[in-house]
DNA sequence: TTTCCAGATCTTTTT
DNA sequence: GATCTGGAAA
């Protein structure tokens, strides 16, 4: 141990013994068995910051985190524990931890700084999930399967069959096994596959599953020496990885030194993205001697009665999980299970506990709605919006799966890549008059060396003649660059007044522009602001109106998946009831509505002080047959066993009328009442 | 060749 | 309820 760290108990006096553990070990490979508010968090960061403070060099520590707001929080704790320790000097180190980000991103960086060595573009332009399925549907109308006799898997499906067989490592054959309807076609999917992958290299494009696959690859020849560019790798939430996230920690470190992987089996939510529980369960294993473990089970966050029903729902999982949390707050209520009479009232209650909370002290941001399904949340937005109560929500429908924001990014990835077909093809369509064809001729004209020229002079259809000259002119100007974000002020100069013309909602679109240019401002270049905002997008709603609002207080709505990882004090789930949680789209199957469970277990655990599990008996369905009723009546979550339900207070809501109210012969029609009623 | 309209389809969670 | 596809008009 260094003097510095020998001079300071306080730094390491705060962790309990197993933190500390996991703090302190040595050059082995290590797992963290962090239950959920166990202090994971606080536990990564104090090895990150010790191994700093040991002499550590941060520019040689990489940290992986399931998200950049995840990876951002991370990197400031380290900085604050290590200038505890080291004072100013501590500034300058955590700096220069700068690879700590997700997976894709670091991935991304690492790619385009050795492109060159391995075959690929560095200006490769990266494809968010749409684009990769619009590539996937070009390549299915080239290889005629488009006209089948049988109806042909729709392109989402046939990137979901890809993704699955490369995540999982497995072949085509397995893969289909999740997608039995498809199995037919196993031929005709390996030609599209094969005509997919030609595709990419051909264009200079990378989807997200080929940030990984590349940099399994390149870590696994050692001669390219990314392995010897670390000495530390550490790995949060490591139950969501997937085989190929294995095989590229394998890569980079065969022999497990200065590895440290931390997660969760019982919060493993991710299977559906090829995330592999295994993984986790068999990471000690993998190395000999095997990994220190190290298991952390006291509880920080909930109060005890939340964590006993927490505990309940999870011992009710098919394959046992070997940890039991252990609550360090004592006292608390117990969970309320609120039955309400629909959707509505629902959002009512809602609406009303977290202004009641407001009063008594919590600020809106440490109360959160979780939800299985982002449409879920609709009728409580619509009451929050009614009430004035501001709040950001998180999953579901991104501000970058509007149509003009596509339009602009695909515009400024073809100046970026003037390969990339499927950007090609959006931009040029948004010249009146270009349609499919025109846009194929033309994109094949800039696709070879001096393009931006040739489009000057290329013919083009009659109608689109009077608007063609301004748009090479943007084009090439936006080819040169004008700096950054000026590219952006530039095109939007030239697709505003157009904007004005086709859609009658122009405004509202103009100002999400004026956002992006905001956010984009944010960026030092064209190329990162394409690269990271296309791995990590804003979240919706609100959460774009910028700095100003963010000072505000607002609530938090999340879908459970989102809130990985966050805590609030008081945490409402909506929506428990058969067919939401578990989605009974995941109910065909035994590992689908284990994972509902480990879901549902998530969600619970997000509560630090309350807990409002809400059963609505009946609930609206969005995608039922034609004549069907809208709404369906709903059985309580399967997750809310007897044993679960004994352990929460129940409640309907609104109440039953009091007694005498109802015993006393009241009036009639109590008009006062309605008086009272419209103020509340 | 483009654009518009009508009918069919398929609905989750995310980097 | 929104999106996609195919066919027909401009």
């Amino acid at each position: 141990m260094s003097e510095a760290a020998l001079s300071t108990p306080g730094y390491l006096d705060r962790l309990n013994p197993e933190q500390r553990a996991a703090v302190l070990h040595g050059d082995g490979p290590l797992l963290v068995l962090a239950g959920a508010g166990s202090g994971k968090t606080m536990t990564l960061a104090h090895r990150v910051a010790h191994l700093i403070v040991e002499g550590a060099d941060p520019r040689r520590i990489l940290l992986m985190t399931f998200s950049r707001r995840a990876a951002a929080e991370m990197r400031g704790r380290v900085g604050r524990i290590a200038r505890e320790v080291m004072g100013e000097k501590a500034e300058a180190l955590a700096e220069g931890l700068t690879w700590a980000g997700t997976f894709h991103a670091i991935g991304a960086r690492l790619l385009r700084e050795q492109a060159t060595e391995i075959g690929l573009d560095p200006d490769f332009t990266i494809h968010d999930r749409e684009d990769s399925a619009d590539l996937m549907n070009l390549c299915r109308h080239e290889l005629g399967f488009s006209r089948m006799a049988k109806r042909f898997p729709a392109k989402g499906t046939c990137l979901a069959i890809y993704s699955r067989a490369v995540n999982a490592r497995a072949p085509l054959a397995a893969a289909l096994g999740d997608f039995p309807w498809c199995a037919e076609w196993e031929a005709e999917l390996k030609a599209l596959f094969a005509a997919y992958v030609a595709a990419k290299q051909a264009q200079g494009v990378l989807d997200y599953d080929d940030l990984l696959l590349y940099w399994a690859e390149l870590a696994a020849e050692p001669e390219l020496g990314l392995g010897a560019r670390f000495d530390h790798v550490l790995i949060d939430e490591y139950q969501d990885t997937n085989r190929v996230q294995a095989a590229i920690l394998a890569g980079l470190r065969p022999d497990g030194r200065g590895v440290t992987v931390v997660g969760d089996d019982a919060q493993s939510i991710y299977s559906f993205r090829a995330a592999e529980v295994r993984n986790i369960l068999d990471f000690p294993a993998v190395f000999s001697p095997p990994a220190r473990i190290v298991t952390l089970t006291r509880n920080y966050r909930s109060t005890a009665p939340i964590l006993a029903a927490a505990n309940a729902v999870i011992a009710e999982a098919r394959e046992g999980y070997a940890k039991e949390l252990v609550a360090e707050r004592q006292g608390g209520l117990p969970p309320l299970m609120i039955r309400v009479p629909d959707e509505a009232a629902q959002a009512a209650y809602v609406c009303e506990r977290v202004l009641e909370a407001r009063e008594a002290g919590v600020a809106l941001k440490g109360q959160a709605a979780l939800f299985r399904t982002a449409s879920h949340s609709a009728p409580l937005e619509v009451e929050l919006t009614r009430r004035n109560i501001p709040f950001v929500k998180f999953g579901g429908l991104k501000f970058l799966d509007t149509a003009h924001v596509k339009d602009v990014m695909a515009l400024l990835r073809l100046a970026e890549n003037p390969r990339d077909r499927v950007s090609g093809f959006r931009a040029l369509r948004l010249v009146p008059g270009i349609g499919p064809a025109s846009a194929e001729r033309l994109l094949a004209l800039l696709a070879a060396p001096g393009g931006t020229e040739a489009l000057r002079g290329a013919r083009v259809p009659a109608r689109a003649a009077a608007e063609w000259a301004d748009f090479v002119a943007l084009f090439a100007g936006l080819r040169a660059g004008h700096g950054w974000p000026a590219d952006l002020s530039a095109l939007r100069a030239w697709y505003e007044p157009r904007l004005e013309l086709i859609h009658e909602d122009a405004p509202a679109r103009i100002a999400d522009l004026a956002t992006l240019e905001g956010i984009a401002a944010g960026y030092p270049s064209r190329a990162r602001f394409l690269t990271e905002l296309t791995l990590d997008p804003p979240a919706a709603g609100g959460d774009l109106a910028g700095p100003p609002l963010l000072d505000d207080d607002y609530m938090i709505l999340s879908t459970i998946h989102s809130a990985k990882g966050q805590e609030w004090k008081q945490v409402f789930v909506l929506n428990c009831v058969d067919g939401c949680i578990p989605s009974d789209l995941a109910t065909g199957s035994r590992a689908g509505v284990e994972e509902e469970r480990r879901l549902f277990y998530v969600a619970m655990t997000r509560a630090k002080d309350a807990l409002h599990l809400l059963v609505p008996a009946r609930f609206h369905v969005h995608n039922q047959a034609a004549r069907g009723d809208r709404h369906v009546h709903a059985a309580r979550s399967r997750f809310l066993s007897d044993a679960v339900v004994a352990r929460l207070a129940e409640r309907s809501w609104p109440p039953p009328p009091p007694e005498e109210a109802r015993a006393a012969p009241g009036p009639r029609r109590d008009l006062a009442a309605r008086m009272r009623g419209m103020w509340e």
